[in-house]
DNA sequence: TTGTGACTAAAAGTCCGTT
DNA sequence: CAACGGACTTTTAGTCACA
């Protein structure tokens, strides 16, 4: 199984919340579109390396931490 | 200039090359085509996170690994 | 043993919406 | 605010012959 898209879409959605900001609030700080937040943390995707650091970004964090168990 | 392209494609040699695998080794194992890992080493895709877990798992490895510092 | 261009199939990712 | 759908474009996945 996907392991990794369920450690994502914790991590995700905790730091989110963590900062208070909506998926739409991230997507805009991200970069990336509002709907693709959404199927990260419903684990719909296998999310790219490029789009994992956007992220990690947007949220001032290392890529490395948002799929740290 | 670390970007995760960049980070990944030295980790992943660094341990292929510490556990004296060959590209076409570490493919075998990973179960993807011998240029693939060719191509993540030269970082000419970024690549997605169940491709990330497949070859951490070849590899024996934590996923978050392959992509930290 | 690894790098590379070329290519098709598949999946990621966007943009419009509604519930 | 978030889940979700449909239709679309862009990027990755996967493989080959050859250098």
């Amino acid at each position: 199984m996907s392991d990794l898209r369920t450690i994502l879409a914790e991590n995700l959605r905790r730091l989110r919340k963590d900062k208070g900001l909506s998926q739409e609030d991230l997507a805009g700080l991200a970069e990336v579109d509002r709907t693709y937040i959404s199927l990260i943390e419903r684990k719909r995707n296998s999310i790219s390396l490029d789009k994992l650091e956007q992220i990690a970004t947007a949220l001032n964090v290392e890529a490395y931490l948002l799929i740290k168990p």
